[in-house]
DNA sequence: TGGCTGACTTTCG
DNA sequence: ACGAAAGCCAGCC
């Protein structure tokens, strides 16, 4: 088990986003470089089911907009989650996304 | 080993 | 402005 080791990576960082925002499946492929596609990012969470501290429900795509929401438990549980965390979700999509951005390879900018 | 898959992103029509 | 198609790359059968 576990030898996904780009999975890993994805989680890490996922985990890393503060409560009250959000990122984006491009910006933490763009983070991990050449090692994985925004897909591979979307994948990784659909393996994330696995793992019980991976908040998938702060990963949106690059508009803000709850596409992964489907793969919740439940089609609203996903807007459920972000608005109990304080970002107002309005027609699937993160409200104010921009501001509620996170971007890893600028926060961790290490 | 080889080929399909996928919760995205970007570009052409 | 909207729609469809290609690109992307590691995991899984």
């Amino acid at each position: 088990m576990k030898s996904a080791n780009f999975f890993n990576d994805v989680y890490e960082v996922v985990r890393l986003v503060p409560k009250g925002r959000v990122t984006t499946y491009g910006a933490i492929a763009a983070y991990l470089g050449s090692k994985g596609s925004a897909r591979m990012v979307g994948w990784a969470m659909n393996n994330a089911h696995s793992y019980n501290d991976v908040p998938a429900h702060r990963v949106v795509n690059r508009v803000g907009l709850l596409t992964g929401k489907h793969h919740f438990a439940g089609p609203n549980r996903m807007q459920e989650l972000l608005e109990k965390e304080g970002i107002e979700v309005v027609n699937d999509k993160i409200a104010g996304f921009k501001e509620r951005f996170w971007d890893p390879s600028a926060e961790l900018a290490l």
